[in-house]
RNA sequence: GGGGGAGUUCCCGAGUGGCCAAAGGGGGCAGACUGUAAAUCUGUUGCGUCUCGCUUCGAUGGUUCGAAUCCGUCCUCCCCCA
């Protein structure tokens, strides 16, 4: 399913082939985590921002509207009309955002919901059959997410936890499978490496796991509060452990940087809040650097977020303009502000995948180092 | 013409003798945001030589150790009656 195409220093290129088509790696997925792009973004704005490839998020889907539902409506490709790639995280991740409202044990997890307070209950099992029925291309294993800093002593025992949860997920998802459960035949299951910003967890976890031969591994528990420095030393840490022939997933990261940083280490999949949420908040990505449109400066400038960028925000609108949506609290503002930052991180992967191609990754890789230099 | 009410810092609006440069909103300015409980959250918003001083609560004069708060006069606005 996976193809390395060529590597570029560390920097992998490569072409993941799902059910519903493939995409190129090194990837950004485009987070939909209730099915839809906050900021108002339609399944038909993923195209013309450049996404191969959407996320969305079991625990959310199965709170609202209900697995069972999506599944009567066809599945989430038929409901939100995206006929691309779709991965869908476990609700391993809202056990760290949401740890005021959850209690784990070996079973699983029991949730409080965040809208109603109903007791929701998610194990390895569900979580598999929730992904089944939203009928997800890439089901992600339900893991752990573990806050940093955590006591080594948790993390380890967590960890086990988390190979054990893998097991099951790996049993359901086969039960499934074979009876013929899978809105989307063909679905396959990624692991999760954890183990907070311990080397020997992390290592230790990673062969446990990369012994099952998954179609693909990610890296999660990062980019939850540790600096830069410990998460790109973790990433070096783990990365020699990784099957070579499977895709790397470096969870919720990150900001321009950081991928261009993780790619450099070998990382081939990516998603983040990022781009959709800061561009709700006016702040937008440029290839020198981030501006934030609500400030004063703004107030008569004429240009284009990015003079060089090609979204269809860029092509017509002014900072000038933006700024005043933004100021009024106009809904527009925040879909012209997401389009462009959504077509932006995925023309960042299309650039990285281009200077792969052309054996000249590190060259790029300096050169926006150097543009941001520049800025500041 | 008679009776009643109101004027507060950019705006709305609390405050009715000291703890008031004055609550709370809004607006302004800035910051945060990394597998989305986020169109959210935080800071700041009279001036200065800034652990202290100055100016400010329609205007002006007074009472008081001390006034946005009490009293007189004036100005402006609103409501009711004629």
């Amino acid at each position: 399913m996976f193809k390395l195409l060529n590597i570029s220093s560390q920097a992998r290129r490569g072409v993941f082939t799902t059910p519903h088509g493939t995409f190129q790696t090194p990837a950004f997925m485009n987070v939909a985590t209730q099915g839809a792009i906050k900021g108002a973004l339609s399944a038909e704005d993923l195209k013309t921002v450049g996404c191969q490839i959407a996320l969305s998020n079991t625990y959310h889907l199965h709170v609202r509207p209900g697995d069972d539902l999506v599944r009567t409506l066809g599945g989430l490709h038929k409901m939100i009309v995206w006929d691309g790639p779709i991965l869908t995280d476990s609700g391993g991740f809202q056990i760290f955002s949401l740890s005021g409202l959850r209690k784990i044990t070996e079973d699983g997890v029991t949730f409080q919901s965040h809208v109603d307070g109903r007791k929701i209950f998610i194990s390895p099992e569900i979580s598999m059959q929730i992904q089944a029925n939203l009928g997800a291309d890439i089901i992600m294993a339900f893991d752990e997410c573990v806050e940093i800093p955590s006591p080594h002593d948790y993390v380890a025992k967590s960890c086990d936890r988390t190979t054990r949860w893998l097991l099951r997920c790996k049993a359901e998802l086969d039960r499934l499978a074979a009876a013929g459960e899978m809105v989307t035949p063909g679905a396959v299951l990624f692991g999760i490496n954890q183990g907070a910003t311990y080397p020997d967890l992390r290592v230790a976890h990673m062969k446990q796991i990369a012994d099952l031969d998954l179609p693909g591994y990610a890296i999660g528990g990062l980019a939850v509060g540790e600096t830069h420095a410990e998460m790109y030393a973790t990433i070096e840490t783990v990365e020699p452990h990784m099957p070579k022939d499977r895709p790397r997933y470096l969870m919720g990261v990150g900001t321009p940087q950081n991928l261009i940083e993780s790619v450099a280490r070998g990382i081939d999949m990516f998603d983040c809040v990022m781009p959709a949420r800061n561009g709700r908040h006016g702040h937008l990505f440029t290839w020198s650097g981030i501006i934030n449109i609500n400030n004063e400066k703004y107030k008569a400038d004429q240009n284009p977020i990015d003079k060089d960028c090609t979204c269809p925000t860029c092509q017509r609108y002014s900072r000038a303009y933006l700024r005043h949506l933004f100021k009024c609290g106009e809904m527009l503002a925040m879909r012209l502000a997401v389009l462009h930052n959504l077509h932006f991180y995925n023309s960042l992967m299309a650039e990285m995948q281009k200077a792969i191609d052309e054996d000249r990754f590190e060259a790029f890789r300096r050169a926006y180092a150097e543009k941001l230099a520049q800025k500041l």
